[in-house]
DNA sequence: TTTATAGCTTGTATTATGCAAGTTATGGTG
DNA sequence: CACCATAACTTGCATAATACAAGCTATAAA
């Protein structure tokens, strides 16, 4: 797609950003799976073509999504980390399960899942968050 | 992209419905800009291309999101609307339009807006849906 | 020392998108 | 009534993005 040009509407620097299928897949793995490594995301069932992997995530970083740093435990290996600003989207991941639980009767959402979801939003947002520490 | 198969993650579902840049756009231009017409979406700012435009309308409609009924106003033209399953997006659409707010400083969403959003979160998504009657 | 693995890059075929033009049915105007 | 305009598309083609396969480099493990 050509890049819309920014005019204003919330939605446009949204889907610039995360709009992509595989971007907001990458997003989901880091934010809700806790993946953290490029062979982790290459490994999801969803099979992301490699140099579209390598180009998201290029591109989650550069748009400060994520942060890329060397493994302390393995001098071969990378960390993604999510920023603040991945985190700021927790909400908007919690909403899209919600509705496929209600449209997607295959997807498999617990139902206390979506009980927390609706009962104890702000709870089940920190649980998430708190997964990640020295978040910038 | 090749279409994901469908293994029991709710994000797939979502994805394979609502993921795509346009139709998202679309469903933005309906369900919170009240647009119903083609010429009304092809005018958008961001400039659809007709083919997909009318690909996705489609789509959208054998998806469950949107029904086509013609205008009793005029003959020639067509009424999209929203479906059950396109107004249960509103959460979806109001986190976006969060999230933007706090990292998108042209994107222009009001302050009272954003208010509603958290601090009145049902009232806004009770408005927005009750722009529309005759839901299926 | 050899082999395996992580994290990519490159090349190419396939698919999707963007753009321009054309089509059909209806509506509006003089 | 004749003519032009408009709504809602469809079609054809150039361009861009994606998928797939292979290769590459540095590190780790056997």
């Amino acid at each position: 797609m050509k890049k819309i040009e920014h005019v204003g509407c919330p939605f446009n620097y949204a889907l610039g950003v995360f709009g992509d299928k595989w971007s907001l897949l990458i997003l989901r793995d880091i934010v809700i799976y806790g993946k953290k490594t490029y062979t982790e995301f290459s490994d999801s069932r969803e099979c992301i073509a490699t140099n579209v992997l390598a180009d998201r995530l290029a591109k989650l970083e550069e748009n400060g999504l994520i942060t890329k740093m060397k493994d302390p435990q393995n001098r071969r290996s990378y960390l993604y980390q999510p920023r603040e600003k991945a985190l700021d989207l927790i909400p908007v991941l919690i909403e899209m399960i919600c509705w496929s639980a209600k449209y997607d009767e295959i997807s498999g959402v617990p139902k206390e899942y979506l009980r927390r979801a609706n009962e104890e939003r702000t709870g089940l947002i920190k649980e998430i968050r708190d997964g990640f520490t020295n978040v910038v």
